[in-house]
DNA sequence: CTGAAAGCGCTTACAG
DNA sequence: CTGAAAGCGCTTACAG
């Protein structure tokens, strides 16, 4: 109790009111050697009494390991994020590491190094989609620094693990349930970003879908969507004012979905009746469309905590999984048409 | 060239290979002290060269700060989180801070010292809501560790700076307009989570504007909606199964809004010729919903923006604003029987 | 089981 | 304008 400085307790004034070598209390802490009952107890009331925590940095410093992780994102502000954040902080926390943050707004900032977050302040980089390009991921490779993409697929040449979603199928099959249980059979689709993977990957289980039924694709149904609200909504309004015929559209993803079936309501089409309308990635506010959204279901969370193991495993052993497709399934509710 | 270890360059490396001490190179890359133009472009030269990055730890030890800020959050799920966080994040980025993000999900976890971020590892917190009970701020305030609040106000006998919203203006004026251009009387109120301030607050609200229409206030009309989809889902269906009569529901905030919603539809009552929808918040879905919601708009992403600049006078000059009160404002859309 | 000491990569008086 | 040296708070061989 003498001691009254404002400034915390660090590991010497422990080991002075305990009565031994700091390196005691180092080896206490991180039970990394054997200590003495005796003295074990006496740190133990010692730390309490200072409320001592061991200064992060000196550690790092010592060990050459932050025990933190990066994340790069590239907006931070769409539903997609929550649960994909939510997932990954939950391991990240599990394990004793502390999650670092990072927000890529410009497309310059991708390569503007050194980034805000990287080997001078972490252990290893969780990677979003397009947040980091090609030769921002080589120059990581190249030091061997940990590095895990989500939601998109190393580039060439480079061997990164990746951690993503079934797109193909499940898009294929959702649009195989639009043709044989709802009959339809000129299905709008709507474009993500043409530099997104799992858009193109859904375009393609989209067309194969048709094939399968020989409905021939045509050039006409595909519209932008962009995994966005407000261009899917006035995609879907220029479609209905040029007279386009469709009894069906798949949107590519939930946010895009939103969009549609706002602009149907508006021109007064019924959904699911006159126009069938189905998702991809069910996110929080799908089961509370009107009508309830038929989806196919990504598991982001989920997405998000592997990732984070995979990075935690990568930096522990070095060893990662090169790709991990995460299943999707279909969610059926009423905007297809069934359930109502 | 000579350089072929795989480790990261130090400023050390840096120093020897442009032919200064190591202190100049410091000096250089903080601009603290002058250095003559020569030595600066070969130091600009070889930095680049070496990809040197100083070690943030290194200068964290030796500078007695981080640089780090720290976000304690309760829920990383929810919808309210992204706008909130993106704002954080921006200001963050834009003063050179990194930001450390913790989400404390277990109520027991507000008040196991150490948590996962503090003075060990960050230069001042952003405490969401109730992340952080009244012994852990008092702890932090006792060591005059940097904290400001959000959503939530200073406990007795301490004062933190908090930044919230206006809440009960809005309430009482959303309210009004239910009552004055709706004819409406009987208004349900979906109440927030009882700790929660910005719900008592909204009630506060809602009870000011019956009052100053001599509205009796009536409890039958109260009921939970928790600030979530389900419960003011279920909440719903249990008045209209208890044949409660209301001509209008303020929900409280917009998740209820959602969930609220989609019971009326399924029970069949029109929104909002039957009955008006109010909601808080103006979440990103807000505008998509059927009929598009009227609510209260509350500047989230400059609530982030805004704490995140406080904490940080906090933490370089040792002020604050006590109190800041972001301004919300009436957004009328269709639920409440405007535009339609 | 324990301690003395070197070292991690920086910054910053102090001296010139 | 520049350098030598001490120090930040830890960890970890090395020795006992």
């Amino acid at each position: 109790m003498t001691k009254t400085k404002s400034s915390a307790a660090t590991i010497r004034d422990v080991a002075r009111q305990a009565g031994v070598s700091v390196a005691t209390v180092s080896r206490y802490i991180n039970h990394n050697a054997p200590v003495s009952a005796e003295v074990a107890a006496r740190l133990e009331t010692v730390m309490v009494e200072l409320h001592y925590t061991p200064q992060a940095n000196a550690r790092s410093l010592a060990t050459h390991r932050t025990h933190t992780l990066g994340l790069l994102m590239v907006d931070i502000a769409g539903d997609f994020f929550p649960p994909l954040l939510s997932g990954i902080e939950a391991v990240t926390y599990e394990n004793g590491y502390d999650l670092l943050i990072s927000s890529i707004r410009e497309p310059e900032r991708r390569r503007t190094f050194p980034l805000p977050v990287g080997p001078h302040n972490t252990d290893g980089l969780l990677v979003f989609a397009d947040s980091l390009d090609a030769e921002g991921m080589q120059r990581f490779a190249a030091s061997h620094f940990p590095l895990v993409l989500i939601h998109r697929s190393s580039p060439e040449g480079l061997i990164i693990p990746c951690v993503t979603v079934e797109n193909k199928a499940a898009s294929c099959t959702i649009v195989e349930h639009l043709i044989e249980t709802h009959n339809r059979r000129r299905i709008l689709f709507l474009q993500g970003p043409g530099e997104q993977e799992d858009s193109q990957w859904r375009e393609l289980g989209y067309r194969e879908a048709l094939e399968k039924h020989n409905i021939p694709f045509d050039p006409a149904l595909v519209a932008p969507g962009n995994f966005d609200r407000v261009i899917a909504y006035h995609s879907m309004q220029q479609l209905l004012a040029r007279g386009v015929i469709f009894d069906a559209v798949f949107t590519g993803d939930d946010e895009a979905a939103v969009g549609a079936l706002m602009a149907l309501n508006e021109a007064g089409i019924t959904v699911p009746d006159a126009v069938s309308v189905a998702g991809f990635d069910d996110q929080r506010m799908a089961p509370f469309l009107t009508p309830p959204l038929t989806t196919v279901r990504a598991p982001t969370e989920e997405v998000g905590r592997v990732a984070a193991q995979q990075l935690l495993s990568l930096i522990r052993t070095g060893q990662a999984n090169p790709l991990t497709l995460l299943p999707t399934e279909i969610v059926i509710r009423c905007s297809c048409g069934c359930n109502s």
